[in-house]
DNA sequence: AAAAAAATCAACCGCCATTCA
DNA sequence: CTGAATGGCGGTTGATTTTTT
């Protein structure tokens, strides 16, 4: 992949880099460090723009880079880290060691957005239902682990909005405001160390085709807040709904 | 098997913040 | 204080690969 190489009007080489120069790149970075990028290509013997060389040395060349699938605790940790600084990818590659900012951006966009996407679009259909009767969601009856993470995420749910009822009656004298951004992270990460105990979670494949349905009692009051999420959804990616 | 569509991801662009003379 | 230089960031593009039709 990767664009074809040309030379700009300025004698500046663009495009796909060649192993030749990044052979260039990381010799030189490896000696000398990179003080002043808009200087280095020219010591470098590299026809390129420094900002060029920044963005390959950061992106590709830079040691301790992981190439290759993420994790499901790395994409677990960006929908996390998303959920609570949106859109700074930089910020958000700063806890992925190995990933860069701009890596963690295309997995996002090509990967996990759809993901939430969808999720809060069955989220909404499902508050929609809330009020008139219980919401059926489907789990699987075979496998076990998926059936106790599904039985404490449903126990921690009920507990959160418990919590954030307090909380929300506290904090909000208008009915129609939201809470606090920083209490909503902090019992985000309450929760991710209560599913800490459960490390299964992370290797978890598909649900099979056969599942039976599940129900649960919304609870009415707090049906459009941002813990309404029902994480048990039959999806290859479930693991991530505790974090939407 | 071929064509079309979708997915992937490296690289570029333009803007903003900071530094420095 | 001002303006140029620089680094850094998020948005976007586009060539290639993979998947679907």
């Amino acid at each position: 992949m990767g664009r074809t190489p040309f030379i700009d009007k300025n004698g500046i080489k663009r495009g796909a880099w060649s192993e030749d120069e990044d052979n260039k790149l990381r010799a030189y970075v490896e000696r000398f460090g990179h003080p002043n990028w808009r200087q280095l290509p020219k010591y470098a013997g590299l026809m390129r723009c420094g900002k060029s060389c920044r963005l390959r040395w950061l992106n590709y060349l830079r040691p301790g880079l992981k190439k290759g699938n993420y994790s499901h605790e790395e994409e677990r940790l960006i929908i996390k880290l998303h959920n609570e600084l949106g859109i700074r990818w930089s910020a958000i590659a700063t806890k992925l060691p190995g990933r860069s900012d701009n890596d963690v951006k295309n997995h996002w966009h090509a990967h996990l957005k759809k993901r939430v996407t969808m999720d809060q679009q069955l989220t909404d259909q499902s508050s929609e239902s809330i009020g008139q009767s219980q919401t059926s969601y489907k789990v699987s009856e075979q496998d076990p682990v998926i059936r106790e993470v599904s039985d404490h995420h449903a126990h921690e749910t009920s507990r959160h909005l418990e919590v954030s009822s307090r909380d929300h009656d506290d904090l909000c004298s208008d009915s129609s405001s939201q809470l606090n951004g920083l209490d909503w992270i902090e019992e985000d990460n309450n929760y991710m160390r209560s599913m800490e105990q459960f490390p299964s979670i992370n290797s978890l494949e598909p649900l099979p085709d056969s599942s039976f349905t599940w129900t649960i009692n919304p609870i009415d009051t707090f049906q459009n807040e941002p813990f309404d999420h029902i994480w048990t959804q039959p999806f290859d990616n479930f693991w991530t709904q505790p974090f939407f």
